[in-house]
DNA sequence: ATGCGACTGGGACGATCGTCCCACTTCAGT
DNA sequence: ACTGAAGTGGGACGATCGTCCCAGTCGCAT
C-alpha cells in the first residue's frame, strides 16, 4: 500500500465508508468492510481514526457539508412560482431516480444519529443544512416568479424538506414514478400558497 | 419460566422485539435482548422460531396487519374538506407525538426490509396497507364533506402517505410541533385540491 | 547516509453475535 | 401410574465484531 498522510486517509476511508452503507447499509458497514472497500489494512483505519464511531460521526459531517444540490437550482423555465417550484421538486426527483442508494444512505444516517443522544445534534444539523438550502433555493424562486413569501422562508424550507422526505421514502419503497409526480404537483401547489404576489 | 405453548411464545417474542426495536433501534434488537425482554431464556426463542430473521420478518407482518388509526377518523369537526383533512392529519401527529418511538420503529423496519432483496416486499406490503387506511379515510372525509376525489383515491392515498412520512421524520429529528402543523395545513390544503364539490 | 518519526501489515485480543445441543422438567392422553 | 411429546435451562460452538499490539518499512530532514 502506497504511503498516504493520515488526513488524506481519513478522507478516502470517509468515501470508502459512504459507498458501503450506500451499497451495503450501515449496518454492514463494518470496519472490515471499510478498509476492504478502501484497499487498506485494519490498522491503517485505527491509525487515522480513534474507533468507527469517529469515523461514522465524520461520514454524516462529510456528506451533510457537501450537500449542495440544490432543490430549486436557477436557471428553470416556469411560467408561475408554482410552476417553478414543481419543476425544482422534480429535479430533484430526477436526481433521487439517478443516484437512490446515496438517499437511502442519508435515511439511514439520519436514523442512525438519531438513536443516540450525543449524535442526535449531527442529525439536527444535517435538517439545518437541508433547510439552509431549501430556504435558499426558494428565495431564489420567489425572486425569479415575483412573487413574496408570506410566510418565513425557513418555515416554508422545513416544509418543503419535510415533503421532499416523504417523495424520497415513498418512492424508495414502491418505485412508482406517477407517484412521486404527484407529490411534486401537490407539493408545489401547497408551498405557493405560502407567498403572495410582489 | 411457566410453560406456554410455542404459538403464544411466538406472539410474546414478537411483542418483546417490537418493544426492543422502538426502545433502542433494530440494530440492538439482539436475540438475547428480545428474550431478555421477554423474560425468557435464548431456548425458548429458537423452540419458537428458526431463527432471528423469522421473527423479524414476522414481526414486519405482524405490525402491519394490525396497523389500524386510520390517519382520518371520523367524528371530525371540520367543515370543507380541508379543514377535515388538516383535522385528520393533526390526529395522526398527536398519535406521533404520544409514541414516537413507535413510528421510528415503523421507519426503521421499513429500511431494515429495503435492504434485502427478498425482504423488500414486506416494506411494500407495509405501504399497501398505509395506502388501504388512507384511501379508506380519504374516502369518508369526502364523503363526510360533500366532495368528490377527482384522482384516483388511491392515487391521493399515496400522496397522503408521502406527507405523513415527511411530517413524521422531520417531527423526528427536529421535535418542532410548529413546522409539523404547518406541514400538516399544507398537506391538506393540497390534498383538498385534489377533490371537487358533489 | 542516516536517524527518526510517520505509516503499514498481519495477527491477536476479548466481547458479542446467531445458533445449536442435550439433559431435564412438565403436561396430556392412555 | 406411565410414557411420549412439548417445552425449558444453561452452556457451548464458530463467526464476526471493534480494537489493539508490534515488528517492520518507508520518506524526509539533517
Amino acid at each position: 500500500m502506497a504511503r498516504i498522510p493520515a488526513s488524506e486517509r481519513r478522507a478516502a476511508l470517509v468515501q470508502a465508508a459512504l459507498r458501503v452503507v450506500s451499497q451495503r447499509g450501515i449496518a454492514h458497514a463494518t470496519t472490515r468492510a471499510i478498509v476492504a472497500e478502501a484497499g487498506m489494512s485494519l490498522a491503517s483505519f485505527h491509525y487515522a481514526f480513534d474507533s468507527r464511531d469517529e469515523l461514522i460521526d465524520e461520514l454524516i459531517a462529510t456528506v451533510v457539508a457537501r450537500e449542495q444540490q440544490a432543490v430549486l437550482p436557477d436557471g428553470l423555465e416556469g411560467h408561475d412560482l408554482r410552476d417553478l417550484l414543481e419543476a425544482g421538486v422534480l429535479r430533484y426527483f430526477d436526481h433521487l431516480r439517478a443516484d437512490p442508494e446515496h438517499e437511502q444512505a442519508m435515511l439511514e444516517l439520519t436514523q442512525y444519529a438519531l438513536r443516540s443522544p450525543e449524535r442526535h445534534p449531527l442529525a439536527v444539523a444535517q435538517y439545518d443544512k437541508y433547510t439552509e438550502l431549501g430556504a435558499r433555493s426558494l428565495a431564489a424562486a420567489a425572486e425569479l416568479a415575483g412573487a413574496r413569501w408570506t410566510t418565513p422562508v425557513e418555515q416554508v424550507a422545513r416544509v418543503l424538506i419535510a415533503f421532499t422526505d416523504g417523495l424520497t421514502l415513498t418512492w424508495l419503497v414502491t418505485r412508482d414514478d406517477d407517484v412521486a409526480r404527484a407529490v411534486a404537483h401537490a407539493a408545489a401547489d401547497a408551498l405557493s400558497r405560502m407567498a403572495e404576489p410582489r
